[in-house]
DNA sequence: TTTTGTGAACTAGTTCACAGCT
DNA sequence: AGCTGTGAACTAGTTCACAAAA
């Protein structure tokens, strides 16, 4: 069995603070191969983050040996290999459930399409808001609409920004339609059946974690 | 020296995974409470989160006994407590810098009112955008006016929400105008002096982590 | 009896330090 | 000489298991 083949059947016990990492050095070698620059060392890349450089070393590591001793890692390359790893080499297609203020934002946030997503429905159970387009023209489709569209536009992720209380729903929803990965930006917590990948983001908790360090400083 | 003052002094080593959670327990107790529960045991909490119920003791732990053994913690009694550990006892003032699309959505995100936080103010280098307000009425400003209305409203925490190439200059205004807590939401590594806490969410970082889950399942 | 608070054991994650390749 | 890849050492975080309290 070759060595990428023992890699592979050990791939998915890569801890999710590891694939956090790689999309933030992933970032940084765009830039660095927009620079021009052609090889980088784990030092140099960790001092831009204030890592460690056997932390990226060992990353990359779980994945190939990508690195050349003596040089670094070849930008384009290493590049080429983390858009691979990261499923980043074809168009994936997400869903936005929920085209309330942030639903819209979302769906034209331009980081997003840079990083190779495309944005290409929105849903919302307001008939007035079906229909209509964001602001960059991502349109607007009923809720009742989300399993078609999912199956015809090939949507893979759906991002959940619904109120609350209709959080759960909709994710069984997507679930449902097919859906297997799945952001959500509603507080609390929502389950998801095995298999399916649930993501949250919680801008409360982080608001609140930022309160708690005044609280201590400010006595 | 007290019990509770031996916990205070090691305040500042609490986890940030801690803290977080903490968030997570008071939003489940705001629940509870206002379905009329009296108490609750850690194990009903952990089952909530499919948590361990010795870590949400632990948790509790570092702050003070807040329980009563053979009964459970007091709903409102441990509410109150984190209220107050979270430093959500007194009304937090937020301005939001960047009146784009993501700022304006922020503003008037329902979930900050919600827990006690109060958007007083947007931030925008546009002058097309300032002198007008977000839906939910919350004026934008100036960029040039961040300093004397973040002492005029006592604004203590900043919102950054402006395209990355101005995020390193715009942080480094806020910490110049007082500000000591930054939610940052634009992607990138930002430095923030000791003593000025800054978090950071990253709305890619998340989504290349669902696609790196389809990618390994896919195949 | 029930449930907390917590030391001890365990597990996960990070950093060190160096052999080995270029 | 320079830098990777990685076992070993270390640090942080979680879970267990039980004495002590109500």
């Amino acid at each position: 069995m070759s060595r990428v083949n023992k890699r592979k059947s050990a791939l998915d016990q890569i801890s999710e603070l590891t694939t956090n990492r790689l999309s933030v050095y992933l970032r940084c070698l765009q830039d660095l191969e927009a620079a021009g620059v052609q090889t980088v060392s784990s030092h140099a890349l960790a001092e831009r983050f204030r890592l460690n450089a056997a932390q990226i070393r060992k990353d990359l590591a779980y994945f190939g040996e990508f690195g050349v001793r003596g040089v670094g890692y070849y930008v384009r390359d290493l590049r080429r290999h983390l858009r691979q790893i990261l499923g980043l080499d074809r168009q994936l297609r997400v869903g936005i459930i929920g085209a309330g203020n942030l639903g819209l934002a979302l769906a034209d946030y331009p980081g997003f399409r840079q990083e190779g997503f495309e944005i290409v429905a929105l849903f919302d159970a307001d008939h007035a808001r079906v229909g209509q387009h964001s602001r960059g023209g991502v349109p607007i489709h009923p809720i009742a609409d989300l399993r078609r569209i999912t199956r015809r536009d090939r949507v893979a992720i759906a991002v959940i920004a619904v109120p609350v209380t209709a959080a759960q729903a909709v994710v069984d929803l997507a679930v449902s339609a097919g859906i297997r990965a799945i952001l959500n930006f509603t507080p609390g917590a929502l389950s998801a059946p095995a298999g399916v990948k649930l993501k949250s983001v919680d801008f409360t908790v982080s608001l609140e974690s930022l309160s708690f360090h005044l609280a201590q400083e400010g006595g």
